[in-house]
Order: structure tokens, then sequence, then C-alpha cells
DNA sequence: GAAAGTATGTTGAATTTTCAACAAAACGGA
DNA sequence: TCCGTTTTGTTGAAAATTCAACATACTTTC
């Protein structure tokens, strides 16, 4: 676990937990490590969700699949992130949404009922677990309501302008990378891919953006 | 506070906490009770997310309005239910949504603050609420999911189905009551009113649904 | 460095949605 | 019950999106 050190430190689930404690609540937990190849599965959906994430490595994407194979990508997940708390934590029987490995990751596993009910050993951090889940739970809701704010947009172009304004103030940058390529985010903001390229090439005639690839630049 | 017992003590901010303590313990948080008439709004878009809000009596509506003052509606609350706890757990400055009661309502006000830290007389059950209220928030992140789900779809007839599909699910009945007129549901779903109604008007016609104001039933 | 594969951009036709305007139905108070 | 108001349904034209097909650009692999 030594070699997660950094990554593990700045979690925000063990948020003012010291180093020493850490690897004996990790053992305590039963937390696990695994690594996923590129485009492997995490988590599948309608799997148990009995298990919290934190992404190690690597880079992976939250999404959900319908009856009819379309995609609809809900989320990032970056070094240092926790995915599928929620429904662990809720008791959820079977998991909602698909996660998979957009690059090869490393991923430490923890059974959230060992979080959410005291262990034996009775190790003394299980109350600030659960207060750093709760809130890391509640940046994620925010996360969706931002998500929201824009899919509820009707044209392409609108939601395309309201997420590139979030991710810029996100980054407090008007220049950055954004984690999906063309056909990603048209599945993340529910658009179609052609139409997508079409409207960033409009944003861009009228000197509004200024993209290549994953970068954008607003103008 | 004895009149709204039933609801209280059925409210899952309170599971595992018995009638006696529940009193004290509201005393403690500094609970307090506000009223508001139909249309009136309870938290405003921009103001200090400081409070949590239980409802006690009514109904109510979480919404965002943007710029231009297009409505978009994220979920109703009905009677037991807690709102804005998100944006409080996650320390959040303001508020990015509006609540507005859609009846005449009575709402319990509770400082978050209170919750997340424990008070000088120590009582002793502060860890309950706030295990309490991490489940509730990750139900809520659930529901953000759904609704992701739903305005997923490209069209209205599929967003419409999804919804239905989704409340009668819920309701474990193939008949059952939305909480939303048809310009409510059309900004619940992202869509167009007008268009809404020609919808339903062909699934009615199909022979795939039936119903009556908002009232519906899935054949 | 060439070839194969993947990602992005472009186009026009078909479909769907939005918009505006109005008609019909339901509701609420006097 | 009547009248005014609100809600819901309907229509056609305008706008936007989707879809399919292909061209171009970029990456990866051998």
């Amino acid at each position: 676990m030594k070699k997660f050190k950094e990554i593990l430190l700045k979690c925000p689930l063990f948020d003012g937990i010291s180093e020493e404690n850490l690897y004996t609540m990790l053992g305590c937990l039963g937390a696990r490590v695994i690594s996923f190849d590129k485009k492997y599965t995490i988590f599948a959906e309608g799997s148990r969700a009995t298990h919290i994430g934190i992404l190690l490595s690597g880079e992976a994407q939250v999404m959900l699949v319908d009856y009819y194979g379309n995609r609809s990508i809900v989320g990032n997940v970056t070094e240092g992130d926790i995915f599928a708390e929620a429904f662990a934590c809720a008791e959820l029987d079977t998991l909602p949404v698909t996660v998979i490995a957009s690059e090869p990751s490393e991923v430490m596993l923890i059974d959230c009922s060992h979080i959410m009910h005291t262990c034996n050993n009775n190790c003394g951090f299980h109350q600030q677990l659960i207060f750093n889940l709760m809130k890391d739970i509640a940046r994620k809701n925010i996360a969706l309501y931002k998500k929201n704010e824009i899919t509820a947009k009707r044209t392409t172009r609108d939601k395309l302008i309201s997420y590139l304004s979030l991710e810029a103030k996100r980054s407090k940058s008007s220049s950055f990378d954004i984690p999906y390529d063309r056909q990603e985010l048209a599945d993340y903001l529910g658009v179609d891919r052609s139409g997508l390229s079409t409207e960033i090439g409009k944003l861009r005639d009228e000197g509004i953006i200024d993209t290549h690839r994953s970068r954008f630049t607003i103008l």
C-alpha cells in the first residue's frame, strides 16, 4: 500500500487520518487493490453493490447503458476519486451504473459495510470515515445537480456552452483539457456526435472558443 | 413540536431515535418551524446554504432557473422528506437551487453545522444523526441518477415512458398520481409542454397508457 | 515510414422538437 | 350557476436534432 501513499493521504475519504493509522485501518477495512486494463469493466450494472472504489491510478467513467445499447456518460473518475459510494451506502442491492476504466487503472476496493458498521478491533476511526464519506457523497450530489443543469438546456449549443463554462470555472482557467473525446462528450451531454462536431465548429468560427482535440479555450 | 410527532418519527433523519429523545434533540439542534403559502420560496438560489429543511406538511419542488428564466424541475418534496441537505453538508457557500412550496407547507429548519459538529450538551445522538444523514444523501444521489437516466433519452416519448415506468415501479402499481401538472412535467423531463401533450395523446391513442390529468395508468 | 485503424469533421435528408397561437376543458370563487 | 382564470390539447410552420454516409485527420502498430 505504501506505493499509493500520496494518493491515499489526499483522498477525501481519509481526511484527518494520519499515515501511521491509515495502513492499520486499511487492513481492518479489508481493502484490496485490483488492476484493470483500458476498457475493462470495474463495476458492472446489475452486480451487487457492496464495495466502494477508490481510483489509485488511471482514469474511469461512470455510465448508464440502456436496453438498446445507448450509452449515457454520467461522470469521469480521476486519481484519488471515490466512486460507487452512494449505492453501497444507500444499501441498494444492485448497481444501476457501469464503471469502466478509460485508461489502465488501479482501484482500491473497500466493502462498504466495513465502513458503516464498526469492527471488532474498534479501531476508532469509523466515525471520521463516515463523516468523510458523507461529505464526499454530498459533493457527488452537487456534481449531479451540475450535470442536470447542463442537460436541462434544450439545444446542443447551450449544453456545450454550459459544460465548457463549468469546466473553465472548475479548472480556474479559460484554457483546459476535457476528459472526453467527441463521442464521449456527446454521450455526456446527451446529444448526437456529428451535431456536436458541427456546433463546436460554429463556436470556433464565431470566435467564441478555440479548440484542438480535447483542449478548449474560451475566448 | 408534538403536533408533528408522526412525521418526525418516520423522517429518515431521526431513524433509531426515540420520541422522548427527539424533542430534547430538536431543542439542542435549534430546530424551528416556518410556514409557507403556496408558491412561496422556501430556499432561494444564491442564498447561504446553512440549513437543511424537513417538510412537515404540504409539498414543494426543487428547481433550477437559468439566466433566461427557463425552469428545470429537479425533484418533488413530499411530507417527511429532507431537502437541501447536500449543499449544507458539502459546505457549499451558496445554494445552486431554489425550493418553492407547491402547496401551503410547514418546514422544519435545522442549521446543518449543529448536526455536523457535536454540541456542548454532548447529547450523544450526533453520530446517529450523521449516519442517517449520510444514508439520506446517498438515496438522494440515486434519485439524481434516475433523473439522469430519464433525461438522457433523446425523444420526448422515450423520456415520458422512462419516467412513467420508474413511477409505476416506485408506487408498486400500474396506476399512480404524479406530483406535476403538464407544464411541470415538461420542465421535469426537459421538453416542450405542447409536444409533451401531443406525445401523451399518442400514447393514449396507441393504447399504451390511460390518463386523466395527473393520474396515469400503464396498460 | 507505410498501412490499418480510430477519431473528427462535413453534408443533406428525414425526423423530432420547439414555438406561437388558439381552442377546449377544468377549476375556483363570487 | 356563472364568469374569469388556469390548465390542457391541437395545429402548422420554423428550427434543431438525428441519422447515415463519407472525407479527412490523427494514432498506432508493425
